[in-house]
DNA sequence: GCAAGGATATCG
DNA sequence: GATATCCTTGCA
């Protein structure tokens, strides 16, 4: 339900701009194809390789909308809790899990650090196929939301790259939809 | 409003 | 080999 594009390059605000690296090489490579890689020291985020090899391009995939494995999700989210956070003891353990199984199941991936919680992934998950219709993790045909539906925003965390790349609208979302990131106000904005 | 956390790219 | 930075989250 949440998406950014990277555009090649000359895009600066992708991971493809200081050219092919052991981190990025998969951007280079035929699309379909999973990259995930690790921000902050702890959130993975997970991007679906899309221009022919040559072209590094892909997608970071932001929210997504849990259709179905909501329960799988949860406790997906609590392992990750645990092994990215440092406890000051059991009790702040606890405290997370409370917090988790909480958490409305349409919020359950409402980020891209999510995302990759909820579906318990790691950069070792870079290179798979999305297309292989037996991979673990793997894209199909679902409902396609009509243009009316969607929003397209700056991206977000990329100051660096300065203007132009800043501005550009090209993050897309669905407007006002349960799982898209951001608190509730900034979630209803269209 | 900001700390946590570790890999990464880029210097020395 | 050291260090500033990072496509974030959840807390204070």
């Amino acid at each position: 339900v949440e998406v950014e594009a990277y555009i090649g390059e000359d895009d600066l605000a992708s991971h493809a701009r200081f050219g092919e690296t052991a981190r990025n090489r998969v951007m280079f490579g035929p699309p379909g194809h999973a990259y995930v890689y690790l921000v902050y020291g702890m959130h993975a985020c997970l991007n679906v390789v899309t221009e022919p090899a040559g072209k590094p391009a892909a997608i970071l995939i932001r929210a997504i909308e849990p259709t179905g494995g909501v329960a799988l999700m949860r406790s997906a989210r609590v392992e990750r809790a645990a092994t990215n956070r440092r406890y000051t003891g059991p009790e702040q353990a606890a405290a997370d899990q409370a917090r988790i199984e909480r958490t409305p199941g349409p919020r359950l991936a409402s980020g891209p650090g999510l995302v990759a919680a909820a579906f318990g992934l790691d950069p070792s998950w870079t290179g798979r196929d999305l297309c292989d219709p037996d991979g673990d993790l793997r894209l199909e045909d679902g409902p396609r939301p009509s243009d009316d539906e969607v929003v397209a925003t700056p991206r977000i965390g990329i100051g660096y790259a300065g203007s132009p790349w800043t501005e550009q609208p090209w993050r897309f979302l669905i407007a006002g939809h349960p799982s898209v990131s951001g608190p509730a106000a900034s979630r209803t904005a269209r």
